[in-house]
DNA sequence: AAACAATTGGGTAATTGGGGTA
DNA sequence: GATGTCCCAATTACCCAATTGT
């Protein structure tokens, strides 16, 4: 029998990923007790951390010198526009890696796990207002540097300044102008 | 042999049982040699265990920590319904530890920034369908023993059975019987 | 039925893990 | 903030013979 199929394995052992994160294996028990790095427990109190988990610990410590795909999440209700969307934008030529939400619970549950780089936020969906949604994004430890990009079938100048001050890069309106989107995100060079 | 069709035996080997505990499998010998985990025995002496039996074991040593304060978010767009149970819930009597959230993003961030062992959830919110806010909860890796407990204004059979399906503990109706939630959350003890 | 690979049990030694504190 | 150390419990590795499933 192989001992260490380590690939194989669904979960990592404290030291295991201590090996992985380069760090002693206390400063892990330091993050799993602080609640930064999610774990799970064994019957008998010892810590399993599973391999998702872990990855998006390891990319949200990392974004200072992120290289890689930038990471797009759109948050919208309609299933047309993600679609539209995300077909344009996870196009060959860029680097990037897309995710959707439908609604307001996924998109926050995502800002977590997905770790985006950006967010395209519809700014009217049900249930959600678009400004409150951006200031709590800023407002989350770490959170400083995402950005946010408003999106909105009626655009008044009202929201778009209640949304800037909230935090907000820039707001576009619907149906979006991809190449002023593509420029605003960066992705024309 | 196949991957896993776990939830299709009524038994498990110790090989099984292992996975599923994140273990290795001479751990879970350890177990059952001394008489932590039941097991039923082969005519050859290996062991087999009753899933019902492994079930009672992992919740013994998880619900909702033997150790800390309970960890409660309440999800609801009604302020007045969320102050009366955090009212109610926050008592001294009780281990608690009560978070909040108006609106489905904000719920979304918190179940993992709070890391909550139990969410109420009004599965009537806006923009919101309850039984897939559920779903989606119990799907992410690490959440699975995260409770969850569906509260709403008009519970249809159909509504509680889907919501219950999607991995809800159970259904209560609002106004909400505190005593019936204290008991349902284990606070009445 | 017979062969074969994978799994298991038993026992002991070695390693790892958690918590608290420096 | 990350790490070292001590104590003690939990988990794991390694030996080989027996059982299981195909």
């Amino acid at each position: 029998m192989k001992p260490t199929e380590l690939s194989a394995k669904p979960y990592l052992t404290p030291n295991e990923v201590a090996a992985w994160m380069m760090v002693s294996p206390i400063t892990v028990r330091g993050w799993a007790q602080k609640g930064l790095l999610q774990a799970e427990v064994t019957p008998g109190g010892h810590r399993r951390f599973r391999r998702e988990e872990v990855e998006r610990f390891a990319r949200q410590w990392n974004p200072a010198g992120n290289k890689g795909p930038m990471r797009i999440l759109i948050a919208d209700d309609d299933p047309a526009v993600v679609g539209f969307l995300k077909e344009w934008l996870e196009d060959e030529r860029f680097n990037t890696r897309v995710e959707t939400a439908f609604d307001g619970f996924e998109a926050g549950l995502k800002v977590h796990s997905f770790v985006p780089d950006v967010v395209l936020l519809d700014v009217m969906m049900p249930g959600l207002k678009g400004t409150e949604v951006c200031r709590q994004i800023k407002q989350m430890p770490g959170n400083a540097d995402l950005r946010v990009i408003g999106l909105t079938g009626h655009l008044s100048p009202d929201t778009e300044r209640a949304l800037l001050d909230a935090g907000a890069e820039c707001c576009l309106t619907k149906p979006v102008d991809m190449p002023r989107l593509l420029q605003q995100l960066g992705l024309d060079a």
